[in-house]
DNA sequence: TAGATTGTTAATCGATTAACAATC
DNA sequence: TAGATTGTTAATCGATTAACAATC
């Protein structure tokens, strides 16, 4: 029935959230496709394609009800739901992920922590203590996890996709190089490559170097 | 003289990077544009478009040198120049990417570290002692950074982006939620935004599940 | 009502894909 | 030489931008 929506404007979404919620919290109670795209470097032809993709929340000669349209795009993404995540990888990532993100308005709710260095083991994050990686079957199937989120480097993921896959894990944030994609392509993947993310910025340093 | 390339096909780049530098490690000195592309989830004709941008790296009838290829996009990327780089914030995030990544061969050399926090300071991370936020200006005046690691949250950046852009520095690999090019347009901003990642996610999953 | 600004259709632009001649 | 596969041009597809009628 409703048309496809194309990755390009699902991306932009967080964004438009974003400037909508810090435009809340200043007090502004509506907002122009023109002033919107100004602050969010777009063209105001763009914001508008891209709010109607999912509904009409504008009123004409008036503009958008700042505080509805953010409510609307806040359902559009779902961070009403919270899925149940679970975390595997308690080093410095892990542990920067943990206790960086606000999980519960994001969507999410983390529900468990685990590491496989027995160092790591038993130390408390976020209020979570970070259990051994050996007890991850047995805490799966007696709880409602969803989600995984992978901090772990690729060779450690490789070995453990598959016990997450046949618990009925399908989806993953996945910090390492491993394709999990490729392997299983009925899972929703996230990746967040940072080396990939340093090597751009690499390149446009060095081209906006360049004399033209 | 050179046309533009492409955003979309220079994000490209460092998976490029990644997959060649996995057939090298696996001894596979030759490939071809339809065999990359499997591997990069792309067309072959996507492949040869993306390569010829920089010019003829393939062999008719033969394909392209493995060996060769990753070095050529290696050099394209510019990871051989090695920009100085600090990095500001030394919680989880800052530790995490301190620790995490091999900057050495994604074109950085990371030189400082700095913080604000009392506790932190002192501490080794990668062989770098933490310095003092307040000896953020006479390190930069002293050395030749032209790069900085943001990883603290917005308020801070806010007031700190003044001062890093008075001393010079236009590169910044950015994880705030602080709009560096819009108040500095004449900078060069990567920046990740961890929320937005996982808010995306979370719209994929909703989407996913809906019945069709 | 007049002015403003949306929703939406049409036009443009650019990126991806297809096709095939060149050539190793 | 014949087979394979690139480099490159042309065709297609989709996303962005422009324009304007609808309407608050």
């Amino acid at each position: 029935m409703s048309k496809e929506i194309s990755m390009q404007v699902i991306k932009r979404l967080p964004r438009y959230y974003r400037f909508l919620t810090e435009l809340e919290n200043n007090g502004v109670d509506k907002i122009s496709s023109t002033k919107l795209a100004e602050t969010m470097n777009a063209t105001a032809s763009q914001v508008r394609q891209d709010l109607n993709c999912f509904g009409g929340f504008g009123q004409q000669g008036y503009g958008y009800p700042v505080a509805n349209l953010r409510e609307e795009i806040g359902r559009i993404l779902g961070l009403d739901v919270r899925h149940r995540a679970i975390l595997l990888g308690a080093g410095n990532l892990g542990r920067a992920i943990a206790t960086h993100l606000n999980f519960e308005s994001l969507g999410f709710q983390l529900t468990a922590i685990f590491e496989k260095d027995q160092k790591l083991i038993g130390q408390m994050l976020r209020g979570i203590k970070v259990m051994s990686d050996a007890q991850i079957e047995e805490y799966i199937q007696s709880s409602d996890v969803d989600t995984a989120f992978l901090t772990l480097p690729k060779d450690s993921v490789e070995p453990l996709i598959d016990k997450l896959y046949a618990l009925g894990i399908r989806n993953y944030w996945n910090f390492s190089h491993f394709d999990i994609a490729r392997k299983y392509s009925d899972t929703v993947v996230e990746n967040v490559h940072l080396s990939d993310s340093l090597m751009t910025l690499c390149y446009r340093i060095n081209e906006n170097k360049k004399p033209e």
